[in-house]
Parts: C-alpha cells; sequence; structure tokens
DNA sequence: GCTCAATCTTAACGGTGTCAAGATTCTTTC
DNA sequence: GAAAGAATCTTGACACCGTTAAGATTGAGC
C-alpha cells in the first residue's frame, strides 16, 4: 500500500457501506458548515469517492437528502422522549415533548431546515422519510392522549400544539426571535414560557 | 441591426427601470415556477438583458431576492389589513390577522419561503428588509393590543400568536397539513378552527 | 464636442447536478 | 477454479449556475 490511501480502493465498501457512508458524510457536512456546502460532489469526495458514484445508491440529491431527514426525524424523536422521560405527571410530559421539539431544532437548525424547509415538493415525499415523520407525530399525539385519559382526543388540539411548537422553532430559526429580547436568560426559557398551557389566557 | 431585436436595445432602461423590471421578473418566475427556477441567469434572460446585468444593480443574488422579499412583506402586511378591515370589534380584527397570515402564506408559498426560509444567514439581512418585515409585524402586535385596551399587553402574547400563525402556515405548506384530513372543507376553516382563542382550552 | 460615469455585453472561471460509456470488482454458476 | 453476469466505481462530458474582468456603448454635464 502506497504511503497514503487517502480514498479507500474500489469496493472496500460493499452491500450498502458506501450507501451508509455518504448519509453519515452528509450529515456531517450539514452539521459543519450548513445547507448551502451541502453538494453531491463535496459529499462524494469526503467519503473518498468520484462525483457519479453516490449515484448507485441514491437516484438522486434529493434521495440522499430524504435518507439524511429520515435519520433527522429520528433524532428528533429520541429527543423529545429523552426529555419526556425524565417527567413524571402527563402534563410536564406534554410539555417536556414541546420543548424537545423547539430544542432539537435550534440545536440542529441546518439538519432541521433540511426535515422540513423543501416547499415546492409535488411527490408525496420518500415512503421511509414519511413513515419516520410520522413516528415523530405519534409521540406528540400520545403525549397530549395521555394528558386526558378516557377522553377522545381533539385531533385539532395536537395539530394546534404542533403548529406551536413548529411556528416556535421556524420563527428562532428564520425571523431572529431571540430570547434576551424578552427578557428571558435561556432559549429553554423562552420555549417553555411560549409554550406553557396555562399563561395562555392571561395576560392578555 | 439584425432583423430581430427580442430585447429592447441597451439603456432603453434607465435610473433604476432595470432594477425594478428585474425584482418584477424575478416575482414573476417565483410564482409560475417556483424557487428553484429562479436564477439570476434566468431572471436576466426573460428581462431581455445579459447574464451580468444585474450585477449593476444588486451587489448579488441574494440582494435580488431580498428585494422580492422586502415586496412580500408588504404585501403580507396590505392582506392581513385587508382582511382586517371586514370586521368590527378587536378580537375579530385579530382572528382576521392570524388567518390573512396564514392565507397569504398559502396563496404564495414559494414568495412566503423566499421571504423567511433563509436559514444560514450570519448578515443581519437588509436594512429596508428588516423595516418591511417589522411593519408587518406591528400589525399583528397593534392588533393584540387593541384587544386588550388599556392593559399592558405582554410582548410574548404577540409572539406566540405570531409562533402559532407561522406554525400552521409553515405545516401547511412544509408538512402537507391539510384541512380534508380533519373533516373541514376549506384551509381558511382550518386556519379559523386553529387559531380560534375561544376553543384552545376545551376538548383537551 | 469632449469627457466621464453609468450601464450593458461578451467571455471566462470554478462549481453544480446528472448522465453515458467503459473499467473494475464481487458474486454466482458451472 | 474459471467463466459469466451483476453490481459498483471512474472518467468524461453536458448544461446550468453565480460571479467577475475587460471592453463596448450610451447618456449627461461641462
Amino acid at each position: 500500500m502506497p504511503k497514503k490511501a487517502p480514498a479507500p480502493s474500489p469496493h472496500s465498501y460493499h452491500h450498502g457501506h458506501l450507501h451508509d457512508a455518504l448519509v453519515r458524510t452528509a450529515r456531517h457536512i450539514l452539521e459543519k458548515e450548513g445547507f448551502a456546502a451541502l453538494s453531491l460532489r463535496r459529499v462524494a469526495h469526503a467519503a473518498g469517492v468520484s462525483p457519479a458514484a453516490p449515484y448507485h445508491h441514491f437516484a438522486d440529491k434529493q434521495a440522499l437528502l430524504d435518507a439524511v431527514a429520515e435519520e433527522g426525524f429520528a433524532a428528533l424523536r429520541s429527543g423529545m422522549l429523552a426529555r419526556m422521560a425524565k417527567k413524571a405527571n402527563p402534563a410536564a410530559r406534554l410539555d417536556a415533548c414541546g420543548v424537545g421539539y423547539v430544542l432539537f431544532a435550534v440545536e440542529n437548525p441546518a439538519l432541521f431546515q433540511l426535515m422540513f424547509g423543501r416547499s415546492d415538493r409535488e411527490e408525496p415525499a420518500n415512503e421511509a422519510l414519511a413513515a419516520a415523520s410520522e413516528l415523530a407525530q405519534e409521540v406528540l399525539q400520545t403525549a397530549v392522549a395521555q394528558c386526558s385519559p378516557g377522553d377522545k382526543v381533539n385531533p385539532l388540539t395536537s395539530l394546534r400544539l404542533w403548529a406551536l411548537a413548529h411556528g416556535v422553532a421556524k420563527l428562532i430559526l428564520e425571523a431572529g426571535v431571540k430570547p434576551t429580547d424578552y427578557g428571558l436568560k435561556s432559549t429553554e426559557k423562552l420555549v417553555e414560557s411560549l409554550l406553557d398551557r396555562g399563561k395562555w389566557e392571561k395576560a392578555g
């Protein structure tokens, strides 16, 4: 072997190893340098492979992005569940769910924008991606359901909570909303204040 | 001159006419073909001008996009005010404000994504753009203020309403939320149900 | 009318997503 | 184990992108 072998020799990946390596590399670039730096050629180069190699594992760039987004939804779900696990009563768990949603977005801005952010899509998105997305949604829905046991849950209630959390996340990411603008020290405090259902009716 | 002169001859634009024409053309392409089709070369070609011409009126592509976004914020403000003008009491006006926000987003999806959607921006954005954005925000803030006259308005209340409306808009655009999924016939009905402050506490 | 600044064009550079053709390698089958 | 075939990777190309430099053309002011 020559002294440096930056790229693994052909077929050192097999049975989808390059597939996974590309997703891993893409996510790495996304986190380190943002969405704008995430090009297929760049991912291929970083993975030690030619620019056309990814096309044997993904139909196009969007398919690779979808795979990254799919991992993102799993991570979002994990983040929410981890925060919820620390709370005992259902109401606190529901709060933790929303806070976990927003904090995931704030801590992984580029990934969050990749998970959503695709506006002009007409095709109904990947199937595995849709499944991962729904799995994350279910965390919120069950949290809502356990908050009023026995009662039938109005689907609009879950949707409204989702929309509120999503809006808070997006406003922080896209509109430059900062906790200090509202006299709060941390993003977590801001999110808790915004999502706290007890405070909605007062101080109008 | 060869037989066909599809493009206006040089300097048929003067004193910023091309500037305005480029913004107009960009907005047209954005509405007709979506964000992905909005390239600087395409805008220049559609305006009958060489690929490099826009650089005499805009620092770069983002500057042109900012100009389009600025118009977008003005249109958003107009849309909200138009809907509010039809209502008499302050509470109904506040509702109309939120509905107008979401319906603008749904009716101008690409423009709305352009107005927000910029994630990895470190520079504090254009000044005129920021002004237009704040002008739109003020519509909501005054609507909230007039809803509880005399009282001091908690800034978090306005922010929460903004976040809710923004989240609803983004979920419809990005997550494929449809009114029919919730037994509602129109987007307007869905938005009204989600934003209606009277329904927040019941049907948990 | 000449000068000067503003504006536009042409040409080019590096980068992008994507595809076709060929080379290479693993896997399967005899 | 060797041949055949499928899977994988590379090379090279195409069209498009944002952006810049160098020149041409135009209108305005002295």
